[in-house]
RNA sequence: GCCCUCGUAGCUCAGGUGGCAGAGCACACCCUUGGUAAGGGUGAGGUCAUGGGUUCAAAUCCCAUCGAGGGCUCCA
């Protein structure tokens, strides 16, 4: 299929709301600091807006509470929108002491200046008192504004153009919305994300740690973390050998020469954690493996074109130094596991592998439950980011695309989201509340390879060079993992719980029945456990609940006596009396279905 | 890294104008032996993140460090 364009945001209604509303703020600002305040820029955002400012002093949430208040009664106002066009010079002058305006107005002429003869074309937006320079769209006046769909969510620090060596600015975030009830709707889903947070569902189902004593971002996995690890890690792994993968393993350290040959150290050195210095060996950390693949495959001899493709993964920790004020719970990490893989193959079979890719990615989303998911054609942008090879960036990207086209997949695409060697295929799946994540990616690499001198000996006779295909799933272990607690919101398909199955028994008598209950379904394989704690029953119930354990087994004189047991599932439904093969046979079924 | 907010028991959080450290849950023990989302009692548990400063006196005020959270172009 063809590539698809999306409506776009800026041509709708909500986005002259925000768009609006963000300069009644902006005025409500300035009235609170007159004189005081320069002010930056202030787009309509993904469900609402932001106004960054320049301010003498900080911002408290009191403050939020008297310029919502106050924009209240300016949109109460009913004051018109007014477009006013103008020239550079009289905007110059209408800016003269806002020092943001006159860099932007500057940078328009400049723009227009190298592009065409023609005059830019500056425009003023002006309501009751204030005046912006914006292109637009806004409401026709205030009054469209709905007063009871708007509210400031929070200040935050931002810096002038995002570039940190520039000031830092005051950010104010706000939502609005049409009708109060969408906004109530919003401000619910931000709670109900709240509420399915992994960090907080992580301890309390108790699946990892970070210690202060350990360092940040440096997560570690409880017993029943580590089940669920393992359990996503093998099931890729066995997907991955039944696609005819082969398992590596690279290791963890890796002279830092490699990293120069391919380009890595250039691009990415910021990433990687300090140099280890052994004499005159400098090692690193290794933040990424494609260096350490290439240079097994390199290492394991001659190849000959009848081997390809040839498809190494590997389950691989990596160290990588993120920032420390980047570092949030389980998505952005210090160390992860990528379930990476690197197919190098030889150029004619790029679609081939590339729908193999596809099609083993497709398995794996549908497997956790991913059912909407685009897939985005990263490019190139302009900047030195990029490994200069104009050919071969060509050759990945026509390749790339023709293989998206023969996949019949439907997909969108972005400038400058490549990697820095070769252009992507990324995939955007949305979770239960319509978040999007990136999990997937499949890359064409035409550069490395060549980088680190991979060949093989063609039918031909000859030395070539092989196209590498770079492939991740899940992307990393511990980021996906975070991202299944918040879309299962805690309850793990069965396959996928740590604990299956807990055994309650109604007194203390039942014990050894229940005992004799969780050998036999730990002989087949189920895991399970016993609440022999002194609650009752109803505690246990409760517990296993918060627990979002999938059966709970309820095992007394009745069930003792009929060899039976009484399941009732996490949904609060009672399947009431079983037998042992009944049971298995039930969460097999579940085990199957992926349920 | 930078801006703002925060750090009190394993967890969730009170307290705090400077004057003896609090609750619920969890935990241990005792009673209770129960039929599908919290039975009752008793007890143990804290260098109030760490280090320094101000003070007769610091959990409380100040500084630094460590850690956590919200952010750091979705471009007028």
């Amino acid at each position: 299929m063809v590539e698809k364009h999306e409506k776009h945001y800026e041509d709708t209604e909500l986005y002259r709301l925000r768009h609006s509303t963000a300069h009644v703020l902006a005025q409500a600002v300035m009235e609170m600091f007159p004189d005081e305040t320069q002010i930056a820029i202030g787009p309509p955002i993904k469900d609402g807006f932001y106004y960054d400012f320049d301010l003498p002093r900080s911002l408290t949430p009191e403050d939020l509470r008297k310029l919502e208040k106050r924009m209240r009664q300016i949109i109460a106002g009913h004051h018109e929108f007014v477009r006013t066009f103008t020239t550079v010079k009289e905007a110059q002058k209408q800016f003269s002491d806002q020092k943001y305006k006159l860099e932007i107005i500057q940078d328009l002429f400049l723009r227009y200046e190298n592009a065409t003869t023609e005059q830019p074309e500056i425009s003023f937006y002006t309501h009751d008192t204030f005046t912006d320079l914006c292109r637009g769209p806004h409401l026709e006046h205030t009054g469209q504004i709905n007063p009871s769909g708007l509210k400031l969510l929070s200040v935050a620090g931002a810096y002038w153009r995002g570039d940190e060596s520039n000031t830092m600015l005051q950010r104010i975030y706000g939502t609005a919305w049409s009708s109060a009830d969408d906004l109530k709707g919003y401000l619910w889903k931000l709670e109900e994300a709240k509420k399915r947070d992994h960090r907080k569902l992580g301890a309390q189902l108790q699946l990892f740690h970070f210690s202060a004593d350990v360092g940040s971002g440096l997560p570690m996995f409880t017993p029943k973390g580590e089940t669920v690890r393992h359990l996503m890690e093998s099931y890729v792994r066995d997907l991955q050998t039944r696609y005819g993968y082969k398992h590596v393993w690279t290791g963890h350290l890796v002279k830092e020469d490699l990293y120069k040959k391919s380009g890595h150290y250039q691009n990415y050195r910021a990433a990687m954690f300090p140099p280890m210095i052994d004499e005159n060996i400098t090692f690193r950390l290794k933040p990424m493996n494609c260096p350490s693949h290439m240079t097994l495959f390199k290492e394991m001899g001659r190849h000959s074109y009848r081997e390809l493709p040839l498809r190494f993964a590997e389950f691989a920790t990596l160290y990588r130094y993120e920032k420390s004020g980047e570092l949030t719970g389980l998505t952005r990490v210090r160390s992860l596991t990528q379930d990476d893989a690197h197919i190098f193959c030889a150029p004619t079979q790029i679609e081939s592998e590339f729908g193999l890719a596809l099609q083993l990615i497709q398995d794996v989303l549908r497997r956790y439950h991913f059912s909407n998911y685009r897939v985005r054609l990263s490019l190139r942008g302009d900047g030195d980011k990029y490994l200069q090879d104009d050919e071969k960036w060509q050759r990945a990207e026509s390749a790339l695309r023709s293989a998206l086209d023969a996949s019949g997949i439907t997909y969108y695409s972005e400038t400058g989201e490549a990697a820095f060697y070769g252009p992507k295929a990324d995939f955007m799946a949305q979770d239960v509340l319509g978040r999007e994540w990136q999990l997937s990616t499949i890359q064409v690499d035409f550069i490395q390879p060549a980088r680190l001198g991979l060949t093989y000996i063609g039918e031909d006779g000859q030395e070539h060079t092989p196209v590498v295909l770079h492939r991740a799933v899940t992307g990393s272990t511990e980021r996906f993992l975070g991202v299944l607690i918040e879309h299962y919101d805690g309850a793990f398909p069965v396959w996928l719980a740590p604990v299956q199955a807990v055994i309650i028994p109604i007194t203390d008598r039942h014990l050894d029945y229940c005992q004799k209950l969780h050998n036999n379904l730990q002989a087949h394989g189920l895991r399970t456990e016993i609440d022999t704690s002194n609650d009752r029953m109803n505690a246990k119930i409760r517990k296993a609940q918060s627990q979002r354990i999938p059966f709970m087994l309820i095992a007394g004189d009745r069930e003792q006596q009929s060899n039976h047991i009484s399941v009732r599932l996490r949904s609060g439904e009672e399947l009431k009396s079983q037998t042992l093969e009944q049971f298995l046979a039930l969460t097999q079924e579940a085990m199957a279905s992926g349920k």
